[in-house]
DNA sequence: AAGCCTCCTTAACCTTTGTTGGGAACCGGC
DNA sequence: GCCGGTTCCCAACAAAGGTTAAGGAGGCTT
């Protein structure tokens, strides 16, 4: 694969989610990275281990998901083309949660070392990259008012939602329809409610004429509608460093 | 109040969760802090607002809170001596949130000028806060799953036994009671259910003789069950640096 | 083309949690 | 010691969501 394709996408998010100096892009343009295809439904990192690299999503999408005693899973955020859903892995031995491919993606992996030593040299990437580790946390938070206030239609207006303002980001939720490649099983774990459950939510959604979730793609129908059963406000995304 | 009492489970809390060299416990120590007295109720900073300091708990109770548009609010984490709830607000402009003290407390206020100095100087330091905002996130995809997985007395008991077990870094958990200033309605805040039903939850463990939750104390009562209930493993607290 | 698997779909019934509305206990201030 | 507010407590009923069970559509393999 390119060296180009394989860092535009982060540096395209790092740059308008907090900007990013000449010096800044060449030191990451520097960084040794590998590039690995991954198919759907295998884990990146598992809940547990001492993962010595972390794990840039270059193209698909990835979950973190964390499974209780007994065996409910929980699915605590999506990760798109541009993110590195396990930068936490740098200052934390050891994975409290699961990391896994649901699409077929393409990851690039970066090892812990050659990321420290440029968080090292670099304390301006080091800032940016706690940044994003910051925003990661901050939509934690909103993730956990959306399982623990609203109900479940809101909950996933709220998630179609966000998902599609991150993917605006890096251009891959021009028109009114998406990727969001997860089965009804997974939506339900993201939402806390039971795949029975999401599918009632999904088909009620339809029928509204809202949103239509069908063959892992989502078609915004009613923009006004939608804003308002969601209750979205962007604010928690952080994505303009001035604002 | 003495500067050594200001800092002092502070520097508890990071030397047992990270570890500090004396450099670094130096440098922490310079760090000007302005301590304030603060009445039960009163926000610290509010959602919206853009603060140019942080705010470390000497002692006393916290929460982090979102309100919806509906009106309805979630509390997101409970902060106690030693923690620095808006650390985030470093690297994160504007606040996504509320922090309010839920009991009367004892806050130290800290330049994001000074701890901006203290973190490019001491690139130490700043790892270990940054640290500090990991595991913040990692409580957070924790309490993701309690409000989206467990029920509700379930919620209740695994929020008893995390909160328990970050009291007692800084010594704050010694037998089987301790504080958690929280009224009834703030416990459903916190577990996403309403009042009404907080206090059904807290009479059955009452009457299970599990724990007594009562004028902001908590007594456990049942170690055994309350862990089984709970389905509590604090390796998501990451409080050993080298585990 | 048959067969299998995964995912989607639906219905009937059950459980947990929310709602409403009320009263009792406690606490701080006068 | 009384008063007004907050907090706690409780019951009856309603609603949201969970459970179980089963059939159907679509894609893959053989």
């Amino acid at each position: 694969m390119e060296r180009e394709l394989v860092l535009s996408a982060l540096l395209r998010r790092l740059n308008t989610v907090s900007g990013l100096d000449d010096a800044d892009i060449a030191a990451i343009r520097a960084l040794p990275i590998i590039v690995r295809r991954w198919e759907a439904g295998r884990a990146i990192v598992s809940d547990g281990g001492y993962p010595t690299e972390c794990c840039l999503v270059i193209e698909g999408f990835c979950v973190r998901a964390k499974t209780t005693f007994s065996g409910q899973r929980q699915i605590l955020s999506i990760h798109i083309a541009g993110e590195i859903p396990d930068l936490q892995s740098l200052h934390l031995r050891r994975m409290d949660h699961d990391l896994i491919a649901v699409a077929a993606s393409t990851l690039g992996f970066i090892s812990h070392a050659s990321l420290r030593s440029l968080t090292r040299a670099n304390p301006n990437v080091a800032e940016v990259l706690w940044r994003e580790t910051l925003i990661d946390a901050a939509i934690f938070r909103e993730w956990i008012v959306n399982v623990g206030q609203r109900p479940a239609a809101s909950r996933l207006a709220h998630t179609v939602a966000e998902l599609r303002r991150r993917l605006a980001i890096t251009g891959r939720a021009a028109g009114d329809t998406f990727e969001m490649p997860l089965t009804q099983e997974q939506i339900g774990e993201a939402l806390g409610i039971t795949p029975v459950h999401a599918n009632r939510i999904i088909r009620q959604l339809r029928d509204d004429r809202i949103v239509d979730i069908s063959r892992g793609r989502v078609a915004v129908l009613d923009e006004a509608k939608l804003a308002e059963l969601a209750q979205f406000d962007d604010r928690y995304l952080h994505q303009n460093p001035s604002l």
